[in-house]
DNA sequence: GCTAGTTTCAAACAAACGTTTGAACTCCTT
DNA sequence: AAGGAGTTCAAACGTTTGTTTGAAACTAGC
């Protein structure tokens, strides 16, 4: 009756074997993606992760934890990437200010790597993060701007290099913009399917919607600063 | 100890007085916006309209029918005011293409209206939109997909006249990208403050928020287009 | 002033939730 | 081989969830 216990050990030192910890992390960073925080049990992850219910509890504390244990398990590396890479193209420009398309990449290319690197993984994490981002849940928010910091602080003086015409106020705006359809264009993939009906086969090519996203959102960066009042003379005018 | 029935009614024929339908949807409108759909019960719900707990199943069947119910209620017409301003500004213009900025403010203005005209359900409402956008509930997105499709289509057959030289395809992307920075913009408000600290007290104000996110869209919307595989070069150049 | 139809109410329903418990089991050290 | 820390397990904990029920209260029409 026993599970053949003369088996000692199939693979007995690879350290990568799924443990209990990964096994949840992994079933939890898919389930939460397609179903979000709330929607998603405890039950749900711990039976699609092969575990017992009390293991999440046990190596995670709460579900709130290992929500939090998902995201920084890929969002920590990434934004540190994020913030090499600028250096080393603020190092390799010398004293010439960065190009908008330039910090774009810094920002776009951990994610590029992410999303191809480990084959499932990475792309479920992408669309999780995005959906994160939108979740108004206090202990998510709290968690991710915290983590999101760092890197925002970086990125936005390098973009005040780059674009010095912009007013401080201007360029905060438009940095939050870059990251609502970053964010936004992540999570997407089946809105997506609303708006964009062709070429259905590059729908889950991450690569070319980035490249797609890049030009779009450089452009915007280098808007013309507007005069204020504009859209509110638009609505005087039709209302 | 009756409530005074010698009064017979105060307001006897104001029709919008507020029913419990309507009380359970204004009170659904501004609990869903703050912790979304899942998090949010229907006795949290009836107990903040002042209603008894079953009057929610009594009215909308189901809390999914209510959540639709809530959303209808003011999509409906400002998605109409939005292909009705489009028409206006077409005619106006005769043969004439329009202006993206001009297509873009078909966008924007009725959401302005309702931001202003009402004063709280308003502005609540449209952050409730920016976060059901983001949403992964299956019958959530199935919901916005079709009360969006309409619009979108229109939306984006004017965009084409005013972009003739840009690829269809690469249109949709646009188009998507565009969506979602102001789903985003709307849902945020507290994700704000982790980039833009500066003028808080504009923070609510969106109509300054949506004067700065409609030029920079413009310019995005307008960017040339990318010869394929540049991103493809960034990444394998820094890798 | 009674009746038929609509709405409100307190109470209860089964199901699912996150978390805890204490015993069983595994594995490494001594 | 024994012991002990670390891990897994089935079972149960007390809440909370959306929904249902049947009686009470109300609002008309005749």
């Amino acid at each position: 009756m026993s599970p053949t216990p003369q088996v000692k050990r199939l693979q007995p030192v690879d350290v990568s074997a799924q443990t209990t910890k990964t096994r949840i992390l992994d079933a939890a960073e898919e389930l939460f993606m397609e179903h979000g925080f709330e929607a998603t049990s405890l039950r749900l992850i711990t039976t699609a992760a092969g575990v017992n219910l009390a293991a999440a509890n046990y190596h995670f504390g709460s579900k709130e934890e290992l929500f939090q244990a998902v995201l920084t398990r890929r969002l920590d590396p990434m934004n540190r990437q994020r913030m090499d890479l600028l250096e080393t193209f603020e190092a390799a420009a010398g004293s010439k200010p960065l190009t908008c398309d330039k910090i774009l990449s810094a920002m776009f290319i951990p994610a590029l790597k992410l999303a191809r690197d480990k084959e499932t993984g990475g792309k479920n994490f992408l669309r999780l993060l995005g959906r994160a981002y939108a979740d108004p849940a206090p202990f998510i928010r709290d968690f991710l701007s915290q983590q999101y910091h760092d890197m925002i602080a970086r990125f936005r003086t390098a973009f005040a290099k780059a674009l010095p015409h912009l007013p401080k106020d201007e360029l905060s705006w438009r940095l939050h913009f870059v990251m609502g359809a970053l964010s936004y264009t992540l999570a997407g993939s089946d809105v997506l399917k609303m708006i964009a009906q062709y070429q259905p086969a590059e729908a889950d090519n991450d690569e070319l919607l980035l490249s797609r996203l890049a030009p779009f959102l450089a452009a915007g960066l280098m808007a013309p600063v507007t005069t204020s009042g504009s859209v509110h003379r638009m609505f005087q005018e039709s209302a």
